[in-house]
DNA sequence: ACCTTAAGTGGACGCTGTCTACAATTGTTC
DNA sequence: GAACAATTGTAGACAGCGTCCACTTAAGGT
């Protein structure tokens, strides 16, 4: 019936056992299924790997169901990497998390800027399709969307000025220091990733890209002010 | 004769006045046609857009004829990501050879080091589509690669390598802080030149990136020690 | 002069994104 | 409740891509 039963046309029409067909003629949630499949092969092949015909395969959906929904397969990974995003704000946020809140505000400051380079970093590794998809394509990075942010509402970005104010305000830095230091700061971990994930140096074992981590968000701090 | 003719089959079969056909059945050098014809679409649109039919369309050769010469189009991304550090080296080279010698061998060092990170900056702020290349493929860093170098031989990780020796030969970097600084210190470069160019800050003016990049190498100096 | 071999061509295949036309369902309005 | 419009799906086509297989052309070595 629908190209799609020569995945099991073995003279049966009942649904098979690993597969059902959908029942209604509309799908109900076509736009999220498409994400999803979408950000599955963004996780596991990156951004090159999302593709719209494998993602409407997957919704169980003709292809030209997705261009209900999205302008072209540029707009479908733009949402998968608007998801990316926020995942790895949910990331940071964690990792922030993770830091209590320590009574003196210089420890806290710097805690909090250590977790965001830190859990940047860690979900680089994690998921690296994730992390390469979410740099794929450009976005501005001052008009806040809240589609990147996780429960905060914050976007990475914005999660590192949360940490440079708190360093700030407890005196580690001062304002001349503190203007643009986000993109320094930004810059180094950064590039650590990219470099060990997809760069010369995606041969370092893991746990050597973390300790220069460390060693980053320390020059961070001290090269910032 | 050819599918080619379709460019120009105007109902004369004589070359057009821009397009001249290969007379010799060999083309001679087809290898380096289509690396350089790779190299100037990796130049204008990144590593997605080398295409090896394209690439074959334009040393005016079937597409089939790539495949005496490469594998398969990785291949030939491979080589044209080769040749793109290779520039990216011999751009560093030369701000590297603008800095004179010095006599004191801190400044030296100092401005040895500034040049290898700015002569990088300017690389990917000029040629972003042959930077965005060069890092597209992930490369081993350790296995020195000819391929890769510039006039002197050396590529631009061996470049960074030698302006930080200079810094510790100098006195301005412990035995123990030069360990693994190449990562750190190109870490930081890397990371600027990638969120400008295809990251969230890639409406800054090329000025401020360059600013941002005059204070990292600052921070690098200062933070590495 | 023959034979091997390198380096080209031709045609096909399946995959992709995307276009136009059509069908099925749902929501709206009299 | 029937007619109609809008939404959301499908069908079929197209060009461009990477790549495979079979064939051809020329060059070089014996």
């Amino acid at each position: 019936m629908f190209s799609l039963a020569i995945h099991f046309d073995e003279t049966d029409m009942k649904k098979s056992a690993s597969v059902q067909r959908r029942k209604t003629f509309r799908h109900g949630d076509l736009r999220n299924a498409l994400v999803a499949a979408g950000l599955e092969m963004a996780r596991v092949g990156g951004p090159d790997a999302v593709v719209l015909r494998e993602a409407t395969r997957r919704a169980m959906v003709s292809p030209n169901a997705a261009y209900r929904h999205f302008a072209n397969q540029a707009a479908l990974l733009d949402a998968v990497r608007s998801e990316c995003l926020s995942r790895l704000a949910a990331a940071i946020e964690e990792e922030m998390g993770k830091t209590g809140l320590g009574r003196d505000p210089q420890v806290f400051a710097r805690k909090s800027l250590r977790a965001v380079g830190m859990g940047y970093l860690r979900f680089a590794i994690k998921e690296p399709g994730m992390f390469r998809t979410a740099f794929s394509v450009p976005p501005a990075v001052d008009v806040p969307n809240s589609a990147n942010a996780a429960s905060m509402g914050l976007n990475p970005f914005e999660l590192l000025s949360l940490a440079l104010n708190r360093m700030q305000q407890s005196g580690l830095l001062s304002k001349k220091d503190r203007k643009d230091a986000e993109y320094l700061a930004w810059s180094t971990v950064h590039g650590l990733a990219r470099l060990a994930l997809e760069g010369p140096l995606h041969t370092l074992p893991n746990e050597k890209v973390l300790a220069l981590g460390e060693r980053l968000v320390v020059m961070v701090e001290r090269g910032l002010s």
